[in-house]
DNA sequence: TTTAAAATTGTTTGCGCGCACATTTCAATT
DNA sequence: AATTGAAATGTGCGCGCAAACAATTTTAAA
């Protein structure tokens, strides 16, 4: 019915050569004479060999080391998320030749993400997959060893500046027209809606900048049908000022909608509406956090556009082990699905995230489905 | 910093007997000493031994076949992006033991689902993938050979009486209360919302029953904000009838809004609300159609559930090729999150779809992520 | 020419496992 | 005590490949 799959031992018969000179030719190794490789290279196309990954990877007991750089997860429910997602894949990494070793900074101390970073080369890693949330710093250390061509995935941020090998993340700009969209479906109009950026500090906030020119796009393009929009950055608050500010924010009429940028900024304001017992206000905002998922439950968050940390970091040490073991290629950039969570679907996104759906192979097939 | 993987070479040394009977103890196969079995099995739990799967896969050269059944692809879109998952893991495992074998069945016809089922047995798969979409005839099909204990999988479809390996699709009743919350949330009451099953004939409808029992459970367990609810059956129509019904529908102006069960019927609907000029009435159906994709863009649709066949396939495939290579358990049910789509995601759903999130590698992590 | 160095080619080993097969143990039967 | 055979245990090969290693041929310098 279907032949069996040409080997190495094959190639090299059928172009009259040996077994290790179609390994050079297949391995770029040189020292090859023209003439064999012309033949060995016939052969190869003819038979359209592809090798066995197994027997590849069990066959070379090269070790490669993959480290990760993300803020410390004890710290935040967002990365603890994304640490998830790594330990799961280190999990599944860990019986064959890959280590990943993970790598922690502070979220509010761009120092020790260069003393991080700094831990990490010490341990000559072969990739390194990271979220570059500091971005001056992140940028001088990811361009000095650019040479030393080690690869790097990014999830979550971008820089700008550099192109790493892959980004894995969301499409901030659609991510911000949808907010736009999920308010204006369940707002009346006219009424003013508010796009609220609520951070801690310092992070560079490109994406958050992405996804405030989506919201914006989203409503200018529109006929007018009487929508306002605002846009505002609480920065470096604390939580009286925080509720000082929310308080004179609110205290217009006319703002029917919250769209928050940043997941903590979600439950931040869900609470701050909840106390005060605004929930006419309707709000879009990020990620499956436990405060989140309450307000959600409650009613005071109306939808949550997930981000999926854990699977994008997951994913990410996925294209690494790939990248590194079969030479296996990325793309460019991995833009998530924007999945919306509203009260009738959590559950479903709960229950999937615990046994998700990446389920396929971390090892073999690193394509689609 | 850490061991070398425990081997069962290692094994064996630790326990002071030889690979071989490591080995017995390792696959049940008996004619071990209680002694022995004792000591090996102490060894095994305290070095939590894990298997190469590699080296497992490589040595042994026994060749699996897994059938997969379903409807005739090219008469549906829906199981043309089925056929589309299939064919992707059928790909990934090629190269492997795993040989799967597709056969199809006339959606219309259910001799011709017997006479794919006979075809199929006839292979003597070692494993079957399918969706029963006819009720008694799937039954007997799969109680024939229960005894036989080849195991199966089913996805898209349930049949109460059978429990397969595993089922992989939606919950239904979970899906059919997320229809009714995003009606709810773009309507405006008091008016009168229609869930409506359309389909061809024939197949069984215990998946519609769901939706609608959830559906209706929805408005029923809220407060009363004067939402009616109709639930309405066309089966077997010709497009004039259904026009016709459909036209006998709308004339009731309390209508605002269709909840519609079937991928298909979502976008015959749609187009006749589009004709008609009935946009004001809103519109929540299934499945990434391309005829339902337009009439999203268009705005004829207001909300897609999207069932992601392509994904239940090759998740399915997968399931069965990893439990019979490499053993693994598979959940009893794998239900998928309940997603989305608006026009303002749809792009970011149909770019993944291409080159979709099942990233990791079929044959060696089943294991989530 | 002779000879060493370089370039090219061929051979072998081992990765960890499954499985076929060989070997040993030991109690039951003669 | 000798024989048998089943139960228990041990050994060795091969899966396809990478890489170390060995052998051969070619080239260039003496």
């Amino acid at each position: 019915m279907e032949s069996k799959n040409v080997r190495i031992k094959d190639i090299a018969r059928l172009a009259g050569v040996s077994v290790g000179t179609v390994d050079r030719v297949i391995h770029n190794r040189g020292n090859v004479s023209p003439e064999a490789l012309k033949k060995i290279m016939a052969v190869l196309n003819k038979t359209g060999y592809k090798p066995n990954l197994l027997a590849r990877t069990l066959g070379s007991n090269k070790k490669f080391i993959i480290a990760t750089l993300i803020p410390e997860p004890s710290l935040d429910e967002y990365w603890e998320q994304s640490n998830w997602g790594i330990n799961e894949a280190r999990e599944e990494w860990s019986h064959y030749n890959v280590d990943v070793r993970p790598y922690f900074f502070d979220l509010y101390d761009k120092n020790s993400f260069e003393k991080s970073a700094k831990m990490a080369m010490d341990d000559q890693p072969d990739a390194i997959l990271s979220s570059p949330v500091f971005h001056q710093e992140a940028l001088n250390f990811f361009q000095s060893f650019q040479n030393d061509s080690v690869p790097y995935v990014f999830f979550n941020n971008k820089i700008p500046e550099i192109t790493p090998l892959c980004f894995i993340g969301q499409d901030f700009y659609q991510s911000g027209r949808l907010g736009a969209e999920l308010l204006e479906l369940i707002s009346e109009t006219p009424c003013t809606f508010v796009i609220l950026h609520i951070y801690e500090d310092l992070h560079n906030s490109v994406h958050l900048a992405q996804k405030e020119s989506g919201f914006m796009d989203y409503f200018s393009e529109m006929e007018n049908k009487g929508i306002q929009t605002r846009s505002l950055e609480f920065c470096n608050h604390d939580e009286v000022t925080l509720e000082k500010d929310l308080l004179s924010l609110v205290s217009d009429p006319d703002i029917k909608g919250l769209f928050i940028t940043t997941s903590k900024g979600t439950y931040l304001t869900a609470s701050f509406l909840k106390k005060h017992n605004r929930q006419d206000i309707k709000l879009v905002g990020y990620d499956l956090l436990s405060g989140n998922i309450d307000h959600l439950k409650l009613g005071t968050i109306d939808f949550l556009i997930d981000q999926n940390p854990k699977k994008q970091a997951a994913l990410g040490v996925n294209y690494l082990a790939n990248y590194l073991i079969f030479k296996k290629g990325t793309p460019n950039e991995d833009l998530f699905p924007l999945e919306i969570i509203t009260r009738q679907n959590l559950k479903t996104f709960l229950g999937s995230s615990i046994q998700s759906h990446l389920k396929s192979s971390a090892v073999l097939n690193n394509q689609s489905a």
